[in-house]
DNA sequence: TATGTTTCCGAACACTATGTTCGATTACGT
DNA sequence: ACGTAATCGAACATAGTGTTCGGAAACATA
């Protein structure tokens, strides 16, 4: 069959855009980058991007994806099934370090804020999960909602100014300052519950 | 003289394409407004927009700078001049409630976080200075730079949060909630260093 | 090598939005 | 009534978007 390797081709194609894509993000703002930009800067021909994605957005929504699949191997594979929840954070903030250029394409301010609000949104929707369960039991404490808001806002603040201001701390320095900083509260929290 | 009253009929339409351009945004989001839509919700000359304004952004950010300049009589006015760093975060809660449309169209996502990178800015810059004095004579502690983007961070999630769910919590029980979750860890921190 | 299939190319096109120019018109102060 | 400053809006040049389609190229099969 012709399939497997006419697959490669088409992921190939989309790679190169999608390569093309982030590194002009890197130069320019996502905004000012156009589909011409693209596809000059991959090679491809202009009917052919139109054939892989519907417009500049859905290409970068794709690389989010491919970055989101990426994070959840990595999470699965290195024994992170630590109960910590910092193990988690700490993984973000070692697989930004290693992605560091993608990571500043989709998660920085040239990138739009567009796969910034992904991950925030895939973030609160686990830790609000997680959050109803352990404060279900509790009337008094605070909102699982504002709570879940409140962690993954921090830990996706502290990652762009990270991210964007290439500060030198290591991935684990940074997760713990962040640790330093939000577990205090959180713990207060469950113990008034 | 004409021209306090030729002053006025500026301002007049400027009021006029900022709030075309508002009411616009709640309706689609930012980046799908046209010139065309705000200046026929305004019933404004299309060469008379760009004789005031640069351009759709350029509009917004004048929104903008009122927005901050009313912000800062708030502060002044109400004897928010309590030292109680908790009292700022109150007054932004409060004036955000009072001016609930305009802060979701400024600082919501609605506003393709135009406004809203420039508040944090604000605010970062505002507590980057004064993190400086207070962590100046200690060392060990945490870069004051990750301290002041944390506490603008996790302010400016729960308020786009509150403002974006159209959450019925005032901005007392927001606060609240806010200082709950950010201030033990603050303090341990200055404790620590 | 010949053949069929799948993908890619790129020119041409219609369409939408941007930002500028300029002469006519209106609003306002004196 | 007159002069000035602001506004209007039509016309224009420019740039980007997304689609279409005929031909070229890549690839598998035999």
């Amino acid at each position: 069959m012709a399939k497997k390797v006419v697959d490669r081709r088409v992921q190939r194609t989309r790679q190169l855009l999608l390569d093309a894509l982030l590194a002009l993000i890197l130069e320019k703002d996502f905004d000012s980058v156009t589909v011409q930009d693209v596809i000059d800067r991959a090679n491809v021909g202009r009917s052919t991007f139109y054939a892989h994605f519907h417009d500049k957005e859905d290409l970068l929504l794709s690389g989010f994806e491919h970055l989101r699949t990426q994070l959840e191997e990595h999470l699965m594979s290195e024994s992170v099934t630590s109960d910590s929840p910092w193990a988690l954070s700490l993984s973000m903030f070692q697989h930004a370090q290693e992605h560091r250029q993608i990571h500043k394409a989709l998660a920085g301010k040239q990138g739009g804020n567009i796969g910034l609000t992904h991950i925030q949104k895939y973030l609160f929707t686990y830790l609000h999960t997680h959050m109803k369960q352990v404060l279900s039991k509790k009337r008094k404490g605070i909102p699982p909602e504002i709570l879940a808001q409140y962690i993954s806002g921090s830990f996706i603040s502290l990652l762009t100014w990270w991210l964007e201001n290439d500060s030198t701390y290591s991935a684990e320095e940074m997760n713990e300052y962040y640790r330093q900083l939000v577990q205090p509260g959180v713990d207060a929290i469950m113990q008034t519950a």
